[in-house]
RNA sequence: GGGUGAUUAGCUCAGUGGUAGAGCGCUUCGUUCACAUCGAAGAUGUCGGGGGUUCAAAUCCCUCAUCACCCACCA
């Protein structure tokens, strides 16, 4: 057997991983020699498409923890499994039906447009199970789940996946009963795009150039009132007689709608005319509304006329006025956010408006939804569209407030040319260019409206309290510490949860309703029925549940809840759940509301949030931009592991990654690095005929008790590591001690010591044996390709590495005689090379060394070493002198001035420059250790053991520079 | 507007009280039988600015600046 001189990565993976799935080496249990358990339920990944970076990342992490626990014998489990992600998915298939020419979905109908998005599940679920296998990730495949398991359509219902939609009806008809969940007519985020109804956190709020128009809202019957505006001195700087109030808006078709113009209690300016009626500047003109005047804490004096128009119906501050004055709210738009076009015409809406208005009567609630106030002219219009003729027919009317076309409000002047003279200052109505924040879809990337509408709510506020205890007494904790703050002001502020949407792919609300509009929350009709009477007509609520209500559920619902299976009992509460900061309050926050309110416990012990992936730029990756890396991409040109042990070297807690392929490279050369020092071994008859043994072996050699201490130092560091989440620290010290210790220096200081005739042979070949087992068991975790394939091919073993005994050694193996001697010689030698280097010895080249004032120690340390040292540093013998010869480079060691003698090739005056380079650095550090020192209150106050390294420190530093100063005289003598 | 975090070598980042590190890149040298996906040697920092606490500050406190992200209703 001859080993390649590169892994193939290509081909052994697949080789590798088929090898694992057939052994069943993931299995929950597999392995196990300890009852203690450790689980983790993977972050389901939408059934949108295919997985990007960030999953790699997430799954390589997940991974690294299960693969280190399973070695250990810990009874794991990795429960894969993936999410229905309703408003997502429903929308990448739309956009492939539209692509392919298919029918629409309202062509289709519900019935067969869900047939429809589980093949779209079926085919993503396929890729995404594909890819994951790629990554090497050791999920239990066998359990494999689906947040929408076992509901309607389900092709693989009643394959022994987890029930999962019967769990998720079970929950809500639970907190249904328990009034956890209730049906309400609120205002909430409405994607127009979509027309389904999102949560908060489905929206995000983005800056857009905006306008802000200033319009007036004449008194009624032609009323006055003297306006005065003050300074903050108290001097009045305007008055004047006014038959308005003016108002500005940046949604100038709400107005419309408008229910009341509200001000300030403590505003002076308004104090007139509170309580009076105004007339809404926009409609047919003798059939204006008045709407009143009132007063409110929410309007700010300061902020534009300090007069806010309250369209309660469409946004949510106004909102909170409207319910607070009982004013009356009038839906404008459609599910599109076009204006309605329903309901009779304008004239008679406008009719029973003013007649509220005055007071005269009130709106029922079914007005609410019929009333509609949209003049007849604008109906059917998009808002846009609608906005632009309020605008134009108001401003047409005179009743835009007007403005010296100068204003600074509109924008800075246009630069005139010489000679160019500045055009008239002429009145212009004041809109104001302005950055405003808007609401848009995360999903449809289209401006969300405030909507009144009837949706199903989690009362969150009454299950949030235990969420947020397990967190502040420590029984959950989540890494880093900053989430946890994140995570308290997020749920301390929780509002209810809206659970319903109007779409068709997800799980539908097991809520049926007689004519009258009675509920009846049950788990199948016929028990709806049952609730209802015999004979009594019910039609189920067409809405399905928010995609994150179900995945909230995931911790018990692919342990088979609400059956009480082994697995719940074995593997519930998780262990850890590994996720990205982005969605604490998505996912995190909800899943523990839902298992506390559900089974009264926590879904996992720890919370570890990583940061999320960017390209090297810092830019987030997106399809727009064109930036996605597609991690398989990765994979097929450095290997899997060399993605794995990226992700783990970058896996700081917190911040952003960002993803540098020359790194990637990096890792990957590691691997081969690995590779070799093995191909090493194996040309040196390290592996024949050996017997595998997790026995430290015997050693003798310094080198080799040496190298025994240093695998002991990083097992304990990757241990350490793992266990507080620092994946990049455990990378950090595997990549140091595999290339920095066993390459760089112990495969080099074995040569001798492997020669056919050298005794220490069989002795250095065990040592190399184990030290590289431990290599391929201590990386496995991170690295599980290569490392098995070199477990393989490096010994008859009883079980694959997956499976080994994970190391427990300590620090009873660190040998310290052998520490310091190694330690000293690996400096000696780069002390040597360092001088051949700057004095321009050949590479080639070996020299005689000569040393004077040798003690016993450096004496030892040289006679044990010598045959190493004489190779590494191309020495061909030492001779002991009283004093160096003429021309010769110092090297000054622990115990001992070493020197080369390097007469007629010298050139002195570079070598006095290099010992005074020398001379001068450490000249800084004795100013500096003595400074301490002679402080006394550094002595006093600095812990013995500082104090003391300082002195020890200084003394060796004096010593070093005795001797160079030493050297440097007699080099001038010379010179 | 509120919150969180960041600012360290050319680049990407570690480093939570003891006088600054890694990888990449760069310079010079190298075809010794594990590896050129390599080896050896080297250069590079007022640790964002200012102030404070301390014997001692990249690290703790205050402040300013810049950047990033999260949350939020300024019409």
């Amino acid at each position: 057997m001859t080993m390649d001189k590169t892994f193939d990565a290509s081909t052994a993976e697949a080789r590798i991983y088929e090898t694992w799935e057939n052994a069943g080496a993931f299995k929950a249990g597999a392995n196990a020699s300890r009852p203690e358990t450790f689980s983790i339920m993977i972050p389901p990944p939408n059934v949108t498409g295919s997985l990007h970076m960030g999953h790699a990342f997430n799954n390589t992490l997940q991974d690294i923890l299960i693969r280190w626990k399973r070695m250990q014998g810990y009874d794991t489990l990795w429960q894969p499994g993936t999410d229905h992600a309703g408003i997502a998915t429903q929308m990448v298939t739309e956009r492939e039906m539209a692509a392919n020419q298919e029918p629409s979905r309202r062509e289709m109908g519900r019935e067969a447009f869900v047939q429809r998005v589980w093949q779209q599940k079926v085919k993503s679920r396929g890729t995404i199970i594909g890819q994951l296998k790629r990554l090497g990730a050791s999920c239990d495949w066998s359990r494999e789940a689906f947040t929408m398991g076992g509901a309607a359509g389900d092709p693989d219902a009643g394959k022994g996946a987890p029930n999962f939609h019967d769990a998720v009806i079970k929950v809500f008809v639970d907190m249904y009963h328990k009034g956890l969940i209730y049906r309400g007519k609120r205002l909430v985020n409405w994607d127009p795009h979509f027309e389904t109804a999102i949560s908060d956190l489905e929206v995000e709020n983005l800056e857009v150039a905006g306008h802000m128009w200033h319009f007036k809202y004449p008194l009624a019957g032609g009323a006055t009132y003297t306006y005065v505006e003050k300074d903050e001195d108290g001097t009045v700087v305007l008055e004047e007689e006014r038959d308005y109030i003016s108002i500005a808006t940046t949604r100038p078709e709400t107005m419309l709608g408008d229910g009341a113009v509200a001000v300030h209690p403590s505003d002076e300016r308004y104090a007139p005319i509170i309580g009076k009626l105004c007339e809404i500047p926009v409609g047919p003109k003798e059939q204006r509304r008045l709407i009143p005047i009132i007063v409110d804490e929410y309007p700010d004096p300061d902020f534009g006329s300090g007069a806010v128009k309250i369209t309660g119906a469409h946004d949510f501050n106004d909102y909170g006025v409207a319910k607070r004055g009982g004013i009356p709210l009038y839906r404008l738009l459609d599910t599109r956010a076009q204006m309605r076009d329903d309901g009779a015409p304008y004239a008679e809406a406008a009719a029973i408006a003013m007649a509220v208005a005055k007071g005269e009567r009130a709106l029922t609630g079914a007005e609410a939804d019929t009333v509609n106030l949209v003049p007849d002219h604008l109906r059917g219009l998009d808002r846009f569209e609608a906005r632009k003729k309020v605008v134009a027919e108001i401003t047409a009317d005179g009743l835009a407030v007007m403005t010296n076309s100068d204003d600074p409000r509109l924008g800075p002047k246009p630069k005139l040319k010489k000679g160019e003279e500045a055009p008239p200052v002429t009145q212009v109505p004041l809109v104001e260019a302005k950055a405003i924040m808007q609401p848009f879809g995360d999903r449809s990337k289209v401006v969300i409206e405030p909507m009144l509408t009837d949706q199903w709510f989690v009362d969150a506020d009454k299950i949030v309290g235990p969420a947020l205890d397990a967190v502040k007494d420590g029984t959950v904790k989540i890494a880093p510490e900053s989430g946890e703050k994140t995570y308290y002001h997020w749920l301390e502020n929780i509002e209810p949860w809206c659970i319903s949407r109007q779409l068709w792919w997800g799980h539908q609300i097991p809520v049926w309703f007689d004519a009258e509009g009675n509920e009846y929350c049950a788990p199948t009709e016929e028990d709806a029925q049952a609730l209802a009477g015999a004979g009594v007509a019910l039609t189920r609520d067409p809405d399905v549940l928010d995609t994150w209500f179900s995945s909230g559920l995931w911790p018990i619902g692919t342990l088979g809840w609400p059956e009480e299976t082994d697995e719940l009992k074995k593997y519930f509460p998780t262990s850890v759940l590994v996720t990205g900061q982005d969605i604490l309050f998505f996912w995190v926050a909800r899943m523990m509301m839902m298992q506390l309110a559900v089974v009264d416990e926590i879904p996992f012990h720890d919370v570890y949030l990583h940061g999320l992936v960017r390209d090297a730029k810092g830019k987030k990756m997106s399809k727009s931009l064109g930036n996605v890396v597609d991690p398989l991409e990765i994979i097929d040109e450095y290997g899997t592991d060399a993605l794995r042990f990226t992700n783990a070297a970058m896996a700081s807690l917190g911040g952003v990654l960002k993803l540098d392929m020359q790194r990637i490279a990096g890792y990957r050369n590691f691997g081969t690095k690995l590779w070799n020092a093995t191909r090493f071994a194996e040309m040196n008859g390290v592996f024949e005929g050996r017997v595998p043994s997790s026995d430290v072996p015997m050693a003798t050699a310094t080198v080799n008790k040496w190298i025994i201490g240093e695998t002991a130092r990083v097992r304990a560091e990757v241990d350490g590591a793992l266990a507080a989440y620092r994946f990049d620290d455990a990378a950090a010290a595997l990549y140091r001690f595999v290339w920095g210790k066993v390459c760089d220096w112990y495969v080099e200081f074995s040569k001798p010591l492997l020669d056919e005739k050298a005794p220490e042979r069989a002795e250095t070949q065990a040592v190399m044996g184990w030290v590289i087992d431990q290599c391929l068991i201590l990386l496995h975790p991170i690295m599980p390709f290569i490392t098995e394939e070199l477990w393989s091919v490096t010994g008859d073993r009883d079980k694959m590495l997956i499976h080994a005994d994970w190391p427990t050694y300590g620090d009873d193996l660190i040998d310290a005689n052998a520490d310091v001697e190694m330690n000293w010689t690996v400096a000696l030698i780069e002390s040597i090379r360092s001088a051949r280097a700057q004095m321009h010895v050949p590479a080639g080249l070996y020299l005689p060394l000569v040393v004077r004032d040798m003690d016993g120690a450096a004496r030892a340390a040289w006679d044990n070493n010598e045959t190493l040292i004489k190779r590494l540093a191309r020495i061909e013998d030492l001779t002991v002198v009283d004093a160096f010869p003429k021309g010769c480079a110092t090297v000054p060691a622990q115990g001992a001035t070493f020197g080369l003698p390097l007469e007629g090739t010298i050139d002195i005056a570079e070598e006095m420059a290099r010992l005074e380079k020398t001379l001068g650095k450490l000249a800084k550090e004795i100013g500096g250790l003595k400074g301490r020192l002679n402080n006394p209150k550094f002595v006093e106050s600095a812990p013995d053991e500082v104090v003391e390294e300082a002195r020890a420190n200084l003394a060796a530093r004096e010593g070093e520079e005795a001797k160079l100063k030493d050297a440097l005289e007699r080099l001038a003598e010379l010179g």
